[in-house]
DNA sequence: ATGTGAAAAACTTTCGAAAGTATGGCAATA
DNA sequence: TATTGCCATACTTTCGAAAGTTTTTCACAT
């Protein structure tokens, strides 16, 4: 593979600010600090709960049953990789993503939509330092599973509470190991 | 110049919203639609509001200093280009940009600086078009100034509805021309 | 020992051409 | 006339090398 290819795909990971690049410089990958996670969870809390919430207003009978289908997908894996416990399972990855997506999916607003993606690829990161730190204690699946319920039951404070301190944990253990 | 250098740049925009890229298909031009334009809009205002907010609560009297002398700036330079009616005067689109940017400078969230300044990007095709299409009817200088009093005189609730409505009119001018 | 400057090495970017892919035209067939 | 399959053409992507830039090395002078 030659250096063409290889800069496109680097420079669509600067767009995302997964790398940054530095003119005659080259690329490096984006540095992680508490102050980034910090303003991504803030973000990500305040986007997606705005798109939570419009969801919950506009979504349908088959916006609920995508939810259900995706958390149940999502329930029937582990989140551990089966053959190497120092892999993550790509597959539940996926399918965590997917269950994340189809929450906000019917928000009306393509521009936000694309931008929470850009911030769960950017979060991403953090979320997976935090899984290896935390061998996986807190309990993911009873969370999940609380948020559907209130989306379902259409009681937007409920699920965007839900939502809210499902992201803020994981970061707020990170920030307070990092901390020490 | 070769062709890496423009695939490069085109990458960049395809990163912005600007241009949208198929494999082997190359780069074109995105469309304009009045969809996008509405949820440019929306998600513009909302994002905007967001950060407006926080900058009058964070913003100290440096950051008054910067809203005043980015108006003032922008204030001493014709809308029209000079030279040629029918080209912009970039002077003042680049003085433009730094006032709005001014106004939002303060609201602690790197993200969401980067989020709104894209949306400008992709705004900016449609105001521009707004722009050759009413001939500079309104005055926008009005605006920018009962923006910038509000903002400086804490009043939150009015420089949020000062700059909503900015966005808006232009918006709304050219959604209402096209529908015909 | 410390700093300076030139030369070499390592790396990044750009280039022109080759390889690969889609599009349009044309002849053969139904 | 309409449809199919093939070929020529135009375009997109990738390649390997050349050109350009930054970093390191090392001799020399302070």
């Amino acid at each position: 593979m030659s250096v063409s290819p290889v800069r496109e795909a680097l420079a669509r990971l600067v767009a995302t600010g997964l790398v940054t690049a530095e003119h005659n410089l080259g690329y490096r990958v984006a540095p992680l600090s508490a102050d980034d996670l910090k303003d991504l969870v803030d973000t990500r809390v305040r986007e997606e709960a705005w798109a939570l919430r419009q969801s919950i207003g506009n979504g349908d009978e088959m916006w609920e049953g995508r939810i259900l289908a995706s958390l149940h997908v999502l329930e029937r894996l582990p989140r551990e990789n089966p053959d190497d416990q120092t892999l993550y399972n790509e597959a539940w990855e996926k399918r965590h993503s997917d269950f994340h997506h189809a929450l906000i999916s019917e928000c009306g607003s393509k521009l936000t939509l694309a931008f929470c993606e850009n911030l769960r690829d950017l979060n991403d990161r953090y979320r997976r330092l935090s899984l290896v730190l935390e061998g996986g204690a807190r309990n993911a699946a009873t969370e999940h599973r609380a948020i559907a319920e209130a989306a379902i039951e259409r009681d937007a404070p409920r699920a965007i509470e839900a939502l809210s301190s499902h992201y803020l944990a994981t970061a707020q253990y990170l920030l307070e190991t990092y901390a020490e």
